[in-house]
RNA sequence: CGCGGGGUGGAGCAGUCUGGUAGCUCGUCAGGCUCAUAACCUGAAGGUCGUAGGUUCAAAUCCUACCCCCGCAA
């Protein structure tokens, strides 16, 4: 049976599951998604992934600032959707705005709950070596990312998965699953079981600072940290004044001291073994393999980077 | 009007400030060496220096406009 759905979404993450529910036998009759900003390079306007997918695909869209405004509030009332499904909208819902669909408030969220609430969950199962993640579908409550949680869906990290490889197989699993949880959901087969809050953690929106490479740590740990910001922000580091962003580079054994260049294939030392660089990219320059990189590139063996 | 870097044979770069023969590393092709090779040696091909104007005896280089790529910041 056909039930009127409205989707919250943002990022391209999204996307897919939107258009999975968009393709089902369900209505999507409305699609709400972060206003237009001016944001990058010159500062032009730019739409949100799914505000592209909902007007391509001629879908009733909303760009509140806030939700809160009476005028919003009502407007949504008017909606009459049975169910909302929520996937990383960039906003919180206001908690009045929970109780008014009949099959209330659901979510995923890109982690194992009670692990990994908040922002940036995939980016910290990488950099925090995890071996697996996952997807959580659960109602949503009050408090953030939080409420019960009805099913999870598993995936073993992969030692060259990034965040965008990780998120792509996330966001796929989720939307090859969400149409018959939801079914699920319709036909009260569902049980939601409360998290255990005692094991929360959280992940917590990815810091500037944190993105620059610490070579007084493990190359294991460098490693991760720069898969876990691929592709973005990524990590980097400063040689020369300039700043270089790595995409991807793998371990090597060769000890030497920490932030050195250890040879001429632009190999580093961190504090144990060091790393060798696959893909890596200049400020202003476009990304390139390290073969590609070494050839234009001047330096030293033996100096140090920052 | 957010700040900044860049466009030079197929690839990555130097040369631009201080105008005067188009350079480096790699790749490609041919030949050589070798049991053999992605190694080594020798040689060759391949460039309207992003586009369009301007200045000049002379422009990759200086001036103007435009196009494209990228980093940062938000």
């Amino acid at each position: 049976m056909a039930r009127k759905i409205v989707f919250m979404g943002t990022p391209e993450f999204s996307v897919k599951i939107l258009d999975s529910l968009h393709k089902s036998d369900h209505e999507v009759v409305y699609v709400y998604t972060q206003p237009p900003k001016k944001s990058n390079r010159g500062m032009k306007t730019n739409i949100s992934p799914i505000h592209s997918y909902a007007k391509k695909n001629n879908l009733n869209l909303r760009h509140p600032i806030t939700l809160n405004s009476e005028e919003e509030f009502n407007f949504f009332k008017s909606i009459n959707a049975e169910i909302i499904i929520v996937v990383a909208y960039g906003q919180i819902i206001p908690k009045k705005y929970l109780d008014i669909p009949k099959y209330g408030f659901i979510n995923i969220h890109a982690s194992l709950l009670p692990k990994w609430r908040g922002a940036a969950p995939i980016q910290r199962a990488i950099i925090n070596q995890d071996h697996e993640t996952g997807i959580s579908i659960m109602r949503i409550t009050e408090k953030l990312d939080s409420g019960p949680v009805f099913v999870k869906y598993n995936v073993k990290i992969k030692d060259d998965d990034t965040s965008e490889t990780l998120s792509k197989s996330l966001s796929k699993m989720a939307a090859d699953n969400i149409v018959s949880d939801l079914d699920n959901i319709f036909k009260n087969n569902s049980k939601f079981i409360e998290q255990d809050h005692k094991l929360a953690t959280y992940a917590s929106k990815i810091d500037k600072n944190e993105s620059k490479i610490d070579w007084n740590n493990e190359a294991d740990k460098i490693i991760a940290k720069i898969n876990g910001l691929n592709p973005s922000p990524g990590a980097w580091f400063i040689y020369n004044n300039k700043r270089y962003k790595v995409w991807s580079a793998k371990k090597n054994l060769n000890k030497g001291k920490p932030g050195q260049i250890l040879d001429k294939n632009f190999t580093i030392g961190c504090k144990d073994k060091s790393i060798v660089f696959n893909e890596i990219q200049k400020e202003g320059k476009n990304r390139l393999m390290l073969d590609q990189f070494l050839l234009g590139m001047n330096f030293k063996v033996g100096e140090f980077l920052v």
